[in-house]
DNA sequence: GTCGTATCATCAGTGTACTGTCTATATGGT
DNA sequence: ACCATATAGACAGTACACTGATGATACGAC
């Protein structure tokens, strides 16, 4: 019989240590910890790293679809595209046929940025599955990705695709290669 | 041969969606999102309940212990302290062997909000691991516990044990049961 | 006993992650 | 044309996650 000690609160001691909740969000202060020692001298963060990534399959949509495709909430995306447009990243248009939306654009200051920064992110996620054997691995991110998949819609910035119907008033930013 | 097919930026498109850093991202904002669903009605996050959980085996720690026990930035866990004070959770005493030293203990409504929360705190992780089955279950957490537990010092808020000499000069704010 | 060094807590500053609310604008049904 | 409803983006407010600096205090070497 295992020990049935009890702490102050009558729960074993040190449950959460073998919490998956909490064991996520160490591992995510990890990732975001390796994040800035691999791509710090970029100026960059993982969420800013995540438009970008986004912006070069989709360059151009709104915020609020931007907002999904980087699994972030439309409130915090607003806010990490206002730092990116300072900082020259990113252009905000207005859209002439639906005046409520603003169309946001890589740069080519971003274009370059994004190529350049995306070996050390490549560091990131290995230095991060380091601890693992490759097969591990492998069955790590297969089961990351069924709980984020599998329960997306139980977040508060699930994923989303771009919508079908998307009304594009403004050319691209950039002249593609 | 698979496809050669480069985005904007000369990169595979969609590359990000299958980083273990995004989708450790992803999976801590489904877990919060749950923890506020199943422990709303508490008034409490995710990070308080680490500190009341910390605290319940470890009542009286000053607050860089705490933080370290709870894998919390100093910064943060002194806010967080500062709140939990403020809804009469948590106590702050200062150290008379030690002037420069605050311990933190529990209170009556917090311990009772402990042992309230227990099973909806339960309740999360198994929502959260709901798309698994129970051998991948443990094997997702051993794996998680494994990079957390071997990248530890890379953290930015890494977990750290008590140390060995801890000064006590006040007494437990609760009587112990 | 004095001094260099280490440590606890706090502060200012920046960035992410939300909720709820508001305005402006678009859209579909009549 | 008119109205109910929906949507995009912005704003205010709260909480977490850091960095780097500072002030108060402790401690070890001498």
């Amino acid at each position: 019989m295992t020990s049935t000690k009890r702490n102050s609160a009558n729960i074993k001691p040190g449950a959460l240590y073998g919490m998956p909740g909490h064991l996520i969000r160490r591992c995510h202060q990890i990732a975001v910890a390796l994040f800035f020692e691999e791509c710090g001298a970029f100026e960059i963060t993982p969420q800013q790293y995540a438009v970008l990534s986004v912006l070069a399959d989709n360059d151009g949509v709104d915020q609020i679809t931007l907002a999904g495709l980087a699994a972030l909430n439309r409130t915090t995306a607003g806010e990490i595209v206002d730092r990116m447009v300072s900082a020259g990243l990113l252009e905000r248009r207005d859209n002439l046929l639906d005046r409520r939306v603003k169309n946001i654009f890589l740069t080519k200051p971003s274009l370059k940025l994004l190529s350049d920064v995306h070996e050390a992110v490549v560091r990131v996620q290995h230095r991060l599955l380091q601890p693992l054997g490759s097969a591990e691995r492998e069955t790590f991110i297969e089961l990351l990705a069924r709980i984020a998949s599998e329960n997306n819609e139980l977040s508060r910035a699930p994923l989303r695709a771009v919508p079908k119907r998307q009304r594009k008033s403004t050319a691209r930013s950039v002249e593609g290669g």
